[in-house]
DNA sequence: CTGTTAGCGCCTTCAT
DNA sequence: ATGAAGGCGCTAACAG
C-alpha cells in the first residue's frame, strides 16, 4: 500500500495542494514549507501515481513510436537512446510494431490513441504508406512526426535525410571507379526511399552521358532474399553487371551471399554498395560501401520535435533534413581489367 | 472530448454500472439490455479510459521487458511476436532498456514500478545480474519472469536453454571432423550463458579423453570486437587452433572477420562455430554453424508465463527449458591435411 | 437483473 | 502563501 499525496500532507501538517505544489515544481510555496515536505515525501516514500494525474489531466504523457518490424531494425541502442529522451523530459517511450494495411495493427492504433490517450507518435517507414495513421491522428488531433515519410506535407514535421543525394553519390563512386554497368536494386513501393534512391542513381548515370538500362533494375524489397535472387538473375545475364548499388543494406547482404556462392570475388569481380550503414555492414567481410543514415539522430531529432509540439514550443522548421555521408569500406573497387 | 460512460448509459436509458458490466463482459445482465448498451456504445463512439480503469482498479495493465541494449537484438519480429500477445492478453508490453549497474536504469525501474505501478517483469540476460532487480521486485511483491537468469531460483519462474548442452554438441561436432586444437571465447562474467557454454565446451573435451588447453580459452564478451581481438591473438599463437568455437554468434561475426583479414580460407583453413543463431549467421558468407536458440519462443513463454501468473493461474513448473538445436551450416569442415 | 454510493489519487478553481 | 471543494472516468461494494 503505497503513500499517497495525503499521507505527505498529514506528515508535513500542510494541505495536499500544497504538496501538490512541491511536487510539480510550482512557485508559491515558502521556503520552509517545501523543505517540510520534501523531508515528508522522503521518510513516507512517496511516489505520486502515474494513472491519477493522465486522468486528473487528461494526457497519457507517453509517446508512442510505430516501427515496422523486419526493417530498420532499431538496433536497441536507438531504443536505448530514445528512452533516455524520455527519461529527461519525462514522457514513457511506447515502442509499437505497425503492419500497414494490417487489421491488428490499426485496431492497435485506435486503442492506443482513444483509450490510452496516447500524448503524440512519431512514424517511421513504411508506416506512414497508407493515409489511416495520419487521417487517425488527424482527426483526434493527435500530434505526429514523421521520419522519411512517404509523401512529404507542409503541415505534419518530418525528419528525413537525402536519399537522392545519397544514391547519387555511391553511383557517382562507381562512376569514378570505372564502372559503366551498374545494377540498381529497387525497394518497397511503400517506401519512399526506394523511389528517391532510384533516382539518385538515374540522375547519376544521365548527368555521365550514360543510358540507364531497365534490365539492370530489379526489386529487391530492401530484404536478403530480394538481394540474393536479383543477383543471381543479373549475374545470369548476356553482359552481367561489374557492380550492384543493392538499394539498401540488408539487400546487400544478399548480394554479398549469392557473389560467394557463384564463386565472384569481392571486390575483384563484383563490387557492391548498399544504403543505410546497418550495425552489421562494417562486420560483415567485404566491410560494406554504404551510405550513412543517421537513423539514431533522426530518430532522437523526431522524438525531440513531438516533445517540443506536445510542449506547446514551435519548431524551427517542419521540415528536418538531416545530412547523410558516403562510406567507403573494402566492397567496391575498380572493374575486372 | 471523448465519450464517457455516463454518456453510453444516458443514451442506453441504463446506469452506468450497467454499462460497466456490458464492457466487462460481466454476468447479470439482461440480452437486451446488453443489446441495447452495445448500440449505444458504437452510436457515441464510446472507448474506456484506460487511465481511469488503471486507477479505480490500482492496476496497470502494463508488462515491461527489460532489454540490455547491444546484446540480444531483439530483432523486433520478436518484439511484435510480444506485442500480439499483448494484444491477445489486454496487456501492453513496455520494453525498457536496462543496463546493470546503471543509475539512471535503476531510477527508472523504480519508477516504473513506484509511479507506474507496472503489473510485471521479464529480465532479460544481463538485467538480472545484480540482485537489485530481483530484490526491488520482491519488496514491491511485482511478479517477475526471468530469461537465462545467473541464478536459478527455485521461487522465481524462469525460462531457459540448455546452453551446456548445446555447447557440448557444438564442440563434439567439431571433435567428430577431426579438430583437436578448439579454442573457445568465453563470454562475459554477468551471464550465465558464458559459464554454461564453457562448461558444455569443457565436458566435450574431457569426454573425449582432450587435455583443456587454457590459451585457447579466451574472452570474446559476445562482441564482435571481442571475437575480432581473440582471433588475432589464437592466430599468432605457435600452434594456432584449427577451429573457434565463438561462445556467441556475435562474436563469431568478428572471428570471421579476423580470419578473412589474416587470409585464411572458412572453413578450410578454419573452422568456426556460434551459439544463438541470430538472423544474420544465415546470410552471412559462410553460413554459420551455431546451435539455434529459441529465443522468441523463450520470451513468448516468458510473457505468456507472467501474464498467468498476472491473472492468478498457476504455473505447471517454474522452471521452463526449452530445447536448442545444434545448426550445421558452411563454417566447419575437417581441419587441414 | 439493475442501480446507488463511495472512492481511486491527483489536479484545478476559487477562496482565504 | 495556503487550503477547501469538486471532479477526471471508472469500478467495487452493497442495496434493491
Amino acid at each position: 500500500m503505497p503513500a499517497t499525496i495525503k499521507d505527505v500532507a498529514r506528515m508535513a501538517g500542510c494541505s495536499i495542494k500544497t504538496v501538490s505544489r512541491v511536487i510539480n515544481g510550482e512557485p508559491y510555496v515558502s521556503e520552509e514549507t517545501r523543505a517540510r515536505v520534501q523531508a515528508a515525501i522522503r521518510a513516507v516514500g512517496y511516489a505520486p501515481n502515474i494513472s491519477a494525474r493522465r486522468l486528473a489531466q487528461n494526457k497519457s504523457f507517453m509517446i508512442c513510436i510505430l516501427l515496422y518490424p523486419g526493417l530498420l531494425q532499431p538496433s536497441s541502442a536507438i531504443l536505448s537512446r530514445v528512452m533516455d529522451i524520455g527519461y529527461e523530459e519525462n514522457y514513457d517511450i511506447l515502442i509499437q510494431p505497425y503492419f500497414p494495411t494490417h487489421s491488428r495493427s490499426k485496431r492497435k492504433l485506435v486503442s492506443l490513441i482513444s483509450e490510452q490517450h496516447i500524448d503524440g507518435f512519431v512514424t517511421t517507414p513504411p508506416c506512414d504508406a497508407e493515409d489511416f495513421v495520419a487521417d487517425l491522428l488527424g482527426t483526434y488531433k493527435v500530434p505526429l512526426v514523421q521520419i522519411n515519410p512517404f509523401h512529404r506535407s507542409d503541415t505534419i514535421p518530418f525528419v528525413a535525410g537525402d536519399d537522392v543525394l545519397g544514391a547519387r553519390q555511391v553511383t557517382e563512386h562507381l562512376l569514378s571507379l570505372g564502372h559503366r554497368r551498374i545494377a540498381f536494386l529497387m525497394g518497397p513501393r511503400n517506401m519512399r526511399a526506394s523511389f528517391d534512391r532510384l533516382a539518385g542513381y538515374q540522375n547519376a548515370l544521365l548527368a555521365a552521358g550514360l543510358p540507364i538500362d531497365p534490365t539492370l533494375i530489379r526489386d529487391s524489397e530492401f530484404t536478403f532474399d530480394g538481394g540474393y535472387t536479383a543477383t543471381r538473375l543479373l549475374m545470369d545475364l548476356p553482359s552481367p553487371p561489374t557492380a550492384i548499388f543493392a538499394g539498401n543494406d540488408e539487400a546487400a547482404y544478399g548480394v554479398i551471399f549469392a557473389a560467394h556462392e557463384i564463386g565472384l570475388r569481392i571486390p575483384d569481380q563484383l563490387s557492391i554498395c548498399g544504403y543505410d550503414d546497418f550495425a552489421m555492414s562494417k562486420n560483415i567481410w567485404p566491410g560494406l560501401t554504404t551510405v550513412h543514415q543517421p537513423l539514431e539522430e533522426m530518430i532522437e531529432s523526431a522524438t525531440r520535435a513531438l516533445i517540443r509540439i506536445l510542449k506547446g514550443e514551435a519548431l524551427d522548421s517542419n521540415q528536418i533534413i538531416l545530412p547523410s555521408a558516403l562510406v567507403l569500406r573494402g566492397s567496391t573497387a575498380p572493374p575486372p581489367r
